[in-house]
RNA sequence: GCACGAUUAGCUCAGCUGGUUAGAGCACCUCGUUUACACCGAGGGGGUCGCAGGUUCGAAUCCUGCAUCGUGCACCA
């Protein structure tokens, strides 16, 4: 029989992938409601991928880590949902969409607001759907129907809701702040959303003159440009240098406005020069002492990063003498202050000086640090009829164990992060997202003055009826909205109701909420997984997860980031699947791969894992050729079937165990190691010479496939299709696809130490000739004899004899249970098994060499164990077993050398 | 500055609660076309587990300090 009838003689994912996929698709089984009598609910919600652009393998690893753990608890019989989606990006998209105009050479400006929003729509909605093609071929086994966006109607209803909620309650207000600007995105940033570098700059040593004196102090500063906005010098009050001119004024350079100098402990004599220049406007530190003592703010910096005075005009001062730097960009300030400074005789000197600028994480444009009327969210205030502020209910969920992270040493970060949180900045400048569903009844509109905050904008003041309102133009932070995701996407505020002051889930929000795991990547633990846990919290008085599981990051070969400005390094996860097949790159993604670790990924190790695939599927291959062609009259189990039913019931219990303790690399690699060490290259090369049983083989088979399934799931789909008709139609309950196949239960009786023991003996034996015959280059057509010596056991060799020459391409073994031993032979041993290979042209010399190293091996092991049996210590305080083992290994090893002793005698 | 990781074979990494002579994959060397698989099989070489102390009968594993690399947070103008 031709094998080709069954099998192809390689594994060709391409011309599988798609097709399992969509039979899979077509059952409707990724739904949780094609199982109605599932009642255990097991739900990941998917970190929605931002919508700009495509996946990269910092996805993939996410996705086969969440399909992994869904499909092991799906075909466990939990009632399964992995609900996908996709993240607007406010930011992130709109960056990108700007990327693409600027290329036509125009800004969003140029296309105003209408246009621009109708650009990224077209843009995220390509975006999308790619995204969408892409997790099927990664072979996500999500619930597509239940597909979410961070944008759509249901999702704004929700945020809208949330929005007014909080307004209501007093955790959302407006104010004025300093607040994170970028210049270039033209909006606010949350503190996490500013990425700390250290910079080369410089240090400019500017002479402030104090009035009416011909003395001046001195102030340190690496941003000159800033001293327009200054409005104090502040020194502390314990200073001897400047203790004598508090309470005095200065006359700033250039503008020559008057300032005065104050005392506060905040200012560090040691640094720079011990004065501190205060702009409230441009530095947070000194916006709250300029709060503190009430010195007002002059912002001199506008929103496109540029000097401006009106703040200064507005207080009446004249900008006469600065004019002609206004206008000027930052930077460009930055050095015509310096050099203006200079020629007037302010500048004392200049040093270089490296100190850190905050950066803009989606752009790398330098944070202006500026005082702006912005939306907050106040995270220390308590919640009303709570007890707890939003800060304390998050640290609570975490502190009190309700929710796991993984790994553990997270929780710090977490905790650290979480106690130093301020307000949230909630509102940002950029046209595409969600709208502050706020409007105003403005008094120049002939309005009252009243702010209106609703889930449906307005058509008429409440208050005095005026419709001429204006609403909010300013969206909230993507974050606010990715913040609801567990339970906006399970249908809030719609599942829910209030009774008694309680709140009553219903729907997918009651079954799947809080939902079981959150799996993501440790660098969005803060921006996302965080504001999660607070949001839900307010939301709903519970955790979003029970569990966050943190992946690493996905670096090149070189342990570099594979970043888009760096494509040389970057491995394209759709190319690694066209190329060698997806479940190669699971492999790849998942084995070696601890939590909370980076990951290195080289086309080399992509490569060894397709491999791998293409092992098992040509041990399928075997499996089912073999048993195609055999009958069914199978006899008593032998040594090795006993064998591998014990290996393989232990390796359900523990493959089952490592996923329960989100340990997938250590299940992979027990199913590896199994699959390739144990079953192939043992199990199937003794069962050809022993006979193999066809319905043992067929079930072992059935049971690996299920076990590989959520790691690789479309080769063992497509084998357990085409093994289908083979497989012994004993179970009734035998679906028609792998995906619902039930995940086998462990037979503990089978487990048999004996019995593994035994068959590690006969292994052993085989493996020692094979040593011997390579280390004494026997060539292998070369048939060898085998003698084995073995006083006791005889009887339990002799059934094996036939394997143990077949396996070492021996043409004849024989056993001794006394005798004469031959002394022109190889000698090796294993256990009490003496084994000797005559040899004709036997190099007496080299044996004898060899055997000396080895007694000189054994003798120092002796001593070794020695020592350690005769120290009174050990004997007193190890454990029994401990010492028992020893002295059973010494006994051993002593036996060995009397042996090898012997043998060396006889080749004298 | 504070905190958290990492440091084990040439490379990438396992090694759970301390207990044989420390493992895997890749790479390397030798041999091999035995009809499941050369995307393979058999065998092999290669490590004083970063350094220095300590706890212990016993340390890659626990503790302390140091070094190197990486990360997060906070930053003093």
């Amino acid at each position: 029989m031709d094998n080709s009838d069954i099998l192809p003689k390689a594994y060709e994912p391409q011309t599988v992938e798609d097709r399992i996929y969509k039979t899979w698709m077509d059952s409707g089984l990724f739904n949780p409601d094609a199982y109605p009598d599932a009642t255990e609910p097991y739900c990941i919600i998917m970190p929605p991928p931002n919508a700009t652009g495509k996946l990269h393998t910092g996805h993939a690893l996410g996705y086969f880590l969440q399909d992994l753990m869904i499909r092991y608890h799906r075909m466990k019989g939990y009632k399964t949902l992995w609900l996908p989606g996709t993240d607007h990006a406010s930011i992130a998209s709109t960056n990108k969409v700007e990327k693409i105009l600027a290329k036509e050479g125009i800004t969003r400006h140029d296309l105003g607001r209408e246009k621009f929003l109708e650009r990224v729509s077209d843009y995220v909605e390509q975006s999308r759907s790619d995204i969408g093609r892409q997790g099927r071929l990664l072979g996500a086994s999500c619930d597509w129907s239940r597909e979410r966006y961070t944008l759509e109607p249901t999702m704004t209803r929700a945020v809208r809701t949330m929005f007014v909620k909080m307004y209501d309650d007093g955790l959302i207000y407006r104010g004025t702040r300093i607040v994170n600007w970028c210049p270039r995105c033209m909006s606010t940033l949350a503190d996490d959303e500013v990425e700390h570098t250290d910079r080369e700059g410089a240090f400019y040593y500017i002479k402030y003159p104090i009035k009416n004196s011909d003395t001046s102090i001195t102030v340190a500063t690496t941003r000159p440009e800033t001293m327009f906005g200054d409005v104090a010098i502040a020194v502390n009050p314990n200073d001897d240098r400047y203790k004598q001119y508090i309470g005095g004024a200065i006359v700033l350079p250039l503008s020559n406005r008057e300032i005065p100098i104050i005392a506060d402990e905040y200012v560090d004599m040691t640094f720079g020069t011990g004065a501190l220049k205060i702009t409230p406007a441009h530095d947070p530190n000194d916006f709250e002492i300029g709060k503190k003592y009430g010195l007002g703010v002059l912002r001199i910096i506008n929103d496109e990063g540029n000097l401006n005075f009106d703040a200064l005009r507005k207080e009446g001062y004249d900008v006469g003498a600065i004019q002609s730097f206004e206008g000027m960009e930052r930077f460009a300030a930055r050095e015509a202050v310096g050099l203006a400074l200079q020629q007037a005789g302010f500048l004392e000197k200049q040093e270089s000086h490296t100190s850190t600028v905050g950066l803009c994480y989606r752009c790398d444009t330098i944070i202006e640090p500026l005082t702006s009327l912005q939306w907050f969210i106040d995270v220390n205030k308590k919640v009303a009829g709570r007890d707890e502020s939003l800060k304390e209910m998050a640290l609570r969920a975490v502190r009190s164990k309700e929710i796991q992270i993984i790994p553990e040493r997270f929780d710090k970060q977490y905790f650290q992060w979480m106690e130093n949180l301020h307000d949230w900045c909630i509102s940002r400048q950029i046209w595409f997202g969600h709208q502050i569903p706020v409007s105003y009844c403005l008094t120049k509109d002939g309005g009252c003055g009243e702010t209106i905050v609703s889930i449906e904008n307005p058509l008429k003041c409440p208050k005095c009826n005026n419709t001429n309102l204006t609403h909010e133009e300013d969206t909230l932070d993507t974050w606010f909205s990715s913040g609801m995701w567990t339970f906006s996407t399970l249908g809030w505020p719609d599942n829910i109701e209030y009774k008694d002051g309680k709140i009553i889930k219903k729907g997918d929000l009651a079954t799947f909420h809080p939902t079981t795991v959150l799996e993501t990547m440790w660098d969005i633990i803060f921006f996302w997984v965080a504001r999660m846990i607070l949001m839900t919290e307010y939301a709903l008085g519970e955790v979003p997860f029970k569990v966050v599981y943190l992946h690493g990051m996905v670096l090149d070969k070189d342990g570099r980031k594979m970043s888009k400005s760096r494509e040389e390094t970057a491995i394209d996860p759709l190319d690694m699947i066209a190329k060698y097949g997806t479940d190669a790159l699971r492999l790849s993604l998942l084995i070696g791969v601890t939590p909370g670790n980076n990951v290195r990924l080289s086309e080399d190790k992509i490569e060894s894992y397709r491999n791998f695939v293409n092992k098992l599927w040509n041990i399928s291959r075997y499996v089912l050729t073999f048993t195609a062609n055999s009958h069914d009259k199978e006899g008593d189990y032998t040594l090795a079937d006993l064998w591998i039913i014990s290996k393989l019931n232990r390796l359900i219990i523990e493959v089952s165990a490592s996923i329960d303790q989100y340990e997938f690399s250590r299940a992979a690699e027990l199913l590896r190691v199994f699959t390739w060490d144990v079953f192939a290259d043992w199990y199937i090369e003794v069962s050809k010479v022993e006979g193999a049983k066809r319905t043992l083989l067929l079930s072992i088979l059935e049971v690996l496939l299920v076990l590989w399934h959520p790691i690789v799931p479309f080769v063992t789909e497509e084998i357990y299709r085409l093994a289908l008709p083979s497989f012994p139609d004993v179970k009734p309950s035998r679906p028609s696809l792998l995906m619902v196949r039930a995940w086998p239960q462990a037979n503990p009786t089978a487990i048999n130490e004996q019995v593994e023991k035994d068959f590690g003996l006969i292994q052993q034996v085989i493996q020692t000739i094979r040593n011997g015959r390579a280390e004494n280059h026997i060539p292998a057509g070369e048939e060898i004899e085998v003698i084995l010596y073995t006083p006791h056991r005889s009887a339990f060799i002799a059934p094996h004899i036939n394997t143990i020459s077949r396996l070492t391409h021996a043409k004849n073994v024989t056993i001794q249970e006394i005798g004469e031993r031959p002394s022109s032979a190889l000698f090796m041993q294993v256990e009490d098994i003496e084994m000797f290979i005559p040899l004709s042209s036997m190099k007496i010399e080299e044996e004898k060499t060899r055997l000396d190293k080895e007694i000189a091996n054994i003798e120092a092991l002796i001593g070794r164990t020695n020592t350690q049996l005769s120290n009174q210590e050990f004997l007193a305080k190890a454990p029994e077993n401990i010492v028992q083992e020893m002295n059973l290994k010494i006994a051993n090893y002593q036996d060995e050398l009397v042996r090898m002793e012997q043998q060396r005698k006889r080749l004298v």
